[in-house]
RNA sequence: GCUCCGGUAGUAUAGCCCGGACAAGUAUACGGGCCUUUCGAGCCCGGGACCCGGGUUCAAAUCCCGGCCGGAGCACCA
């Protein structure tokens, strides 16, 4: 709560022509993948200005290309921008307005700045490349409405026909020379299903509804950037006005691609299994990991700008945010990593009760029984040497008699925690669970190289209290790190960051 | 290849439009210290950058030109 508040205070620079009540931005996925932080980061920009401005947001699907969109995909993104705590005030899928399109398109016909073309592909990539016209852009508005016709009467197969908008051969922007706005696709969708087989391009669909739903503002990746002069001709033609365009450069996190070609070569690589993957950049895999909205939130709004160059940021950016929301309210455990056996003598059996925070109070007490028998952490057996003393957590100070990678032989020694003596978490031998981290690293190193671990399993024992940990939550491992519950039947936690 | 756009510490950014208080701010990472019954958090300190070369100017990170490097687009995808 009081955090949401922090963000809510975090200032983003102002929008440019932007009128309090009046600013209409929007989420535009295509349903054709499963939901990113990239999506993520442009969804949360687009939803703050709406927010800061007391304007709307639409969420609009963008699933004009048939054979791409599945219907899975839709729910990704909503059910990401949920996540997110984004609200959206209104909801449509570009495939619901086929006729609209269609009408727009006429009407465009009419004013005699469309026509159907039947070059073929290669023929009109290499005149557009030369900036030439072809034959068919000089047909008179009869028969351009006439083929439009036919094209809806099925007398045309796929790749025979489009509809090219007049634009201007010559422009310096490719975009711009003759674009294709329809085309004939014979495919189903899953949502429209076979009823259309005459389907607008992208520049086409998203600037007509861009202009029905208002859109004042759009904040988008540079690829875009072209596309801009496109598709405010297109609302000039139909008479809509346009918006304001703001566009930043794509970005990376170090290491982990965001593409879904490259994340599909990872798990047809058998890298990877699911697109749930916890290093994979993914809205669940980054949920899985233990990422939290609030500070994919805040690592938008405060991290990065609009800037041109290209980016690519690193983990630690994100972590750190992360983890100053999650350290106040994570519980502690005590987890030994790769175990070692440790036998205290002298020391009489007992319970203590101690803290699940170091000062977040509210989050209660645990109780550990414990005999003279514990598991503490290789890592810990490594730097010790006989006559040491170090110290039990909580509990009691030991003599080291005799340390060996298989068993630890100490003796109860008197006094409490000091400045010398190392204090390390342990867990009673005989009241423990096995447990499994899965730790997440960047799938490439240098670029493109591989990381061999980029997935280690470290196994090791937790204090009996886990069982009170239900999936999904995030505790801390003390002096291992934050870890998020994946399973409490299979005990799996997944590291989220130190 | 053509067109457009960028280049501030390891990383991400502020500043650039409207040149001067910028011997460049912040976050993160790193090093050191303090604190702490966690290797977490917190606190303090430190090193670290204006791509290069010219020009304009009393004055350039900021304006102009050239170079180098990087990115995007050049679909009957979005």
């Amino acid at each position: 709560m009081v955090y949401e508040k922090k963000i809510e205070e975090k200032k983003l620079p102002p929008l440019p022509d932007a009128v309090r009540g009046r600013v209409v931005t929007r989420l535009p996925p295509e349903p054709s993948g499963y939901m990113h932080i990239g999506h993520a980061m442009s969804g949360l920009l687009n939803y703050a200005y709406a927010r800061m401005y007391d304007g709307k947001v639409w969420l609009r699907f963008e699933d004009t290309d048939p054979r791409k969109v599945k219907l899975e995909y839709y729910e990704s993104f909503r059910k990401g921008y949920k996540w997110l705590k984004i609200e959206w005030d209104y909801e449509k899928n570009n495939s619901e307005d086929i006729e609209l399109f269609y009408d727009y398109a006429e009407k465009i016909i009419e004013l005699g700045r469309a026509y159907v073309c039947f070059c073929p592909h290669e023929k009109i990539k290499s005149l557009r490349r030369k900036g030439l016209e072809c034959e068919h852009r000089s047909q008179d508005i009869d028969e351009n409405l006439k083929y439009w016709k036919m094209m809806h009467d099925g007398r045309f197969r796929e790749g025979e026909a489009i509809v090219r908008l007049i634009g201007d051969m010559k422009s310096q922007n490719t975009t711009m020379r003759d674009p294709a706005i329809f085309r004939i696709v014979e495919h189903s969708h899953p949502i429209v299903g076979a009823r259309y087989h005459v389907w607008p391009l992208y520049d086409f669909a998203a600037s007509i509804e861009d202009g029905v739903c208002n859109i004042t503002h759009i904040l988008r990746t540079s690829e875009f950037a072209l596309r801009d002069e496109l598709q405010n001709y297109i609302r000039d033609l139909v008479g809509m006005s346009n918006p304001t365009y703001i566009e930043y450069s794509r970005f990376e996190f170090k290491g982990t691609p965001v593409s879904k070609r490259k994340l599909r070569a990872i798990i047809e690589a058998g890298l990877a299994e699911r697109w749930d993957d916890p290093r994979f950049p993914t809205i669940e895999g980054l949920r899985r990991r233990g990422i939290l909205p609030e500070a994919v939130k805040e690592f938008t709004l405060t991290q990065t700008g609009f800037s041109y160059a290209k980016r690519e940021y690193d983990w630690s950016l994100l972590y750190s945010l992360n983890r100053k929301i999650l350290d106040p309210i994570a519980r502690r455990f005590f987890f030994t990593p790769s175990p070692v056996k440790l036998k205290v003598e002298e020391l009489e059996p007992g319970e203590i009760t101690i803290p699940y925070h170091p000062t977040n109070s509210s989050l209660g007490m645990r109780k550990i029984c414990y005999t003279d028998e514990f598991y503490i952490s290789s890592l810990d057996v490594e730097n010790m040497k006989d006559r040491d003393i170090i110290r039990l957590k909580y509990l009691a100070n030991v003599k080291i008699v005799n340390a060996s990678k298989y068993e630890v032989i100490g003796v109860r020694s008197g006094g409490g925690p000091a400045q010398n003596i190392p204090i390390i978490q342990w867990v009673p031998l005989h009241r423990s669970l096995k447990v499994k981290v899965l730790v997440p690293d960047i799938l490439y190193l240098d670029g493109e190289k591989v990381n061999p671990e980029s997935l280690r399993i470290i196994e090791g024992y937790a204090e009996e209290n886990i069982v009170e940990v239900k999936v999904d939550e995030i505790v801390q491992f003390e002096r291992f790190g934050f870890c998020r519950c994946d399973s409490t039947i299979d005990r799996i936690f997944i590291k989220t960051h130190d």
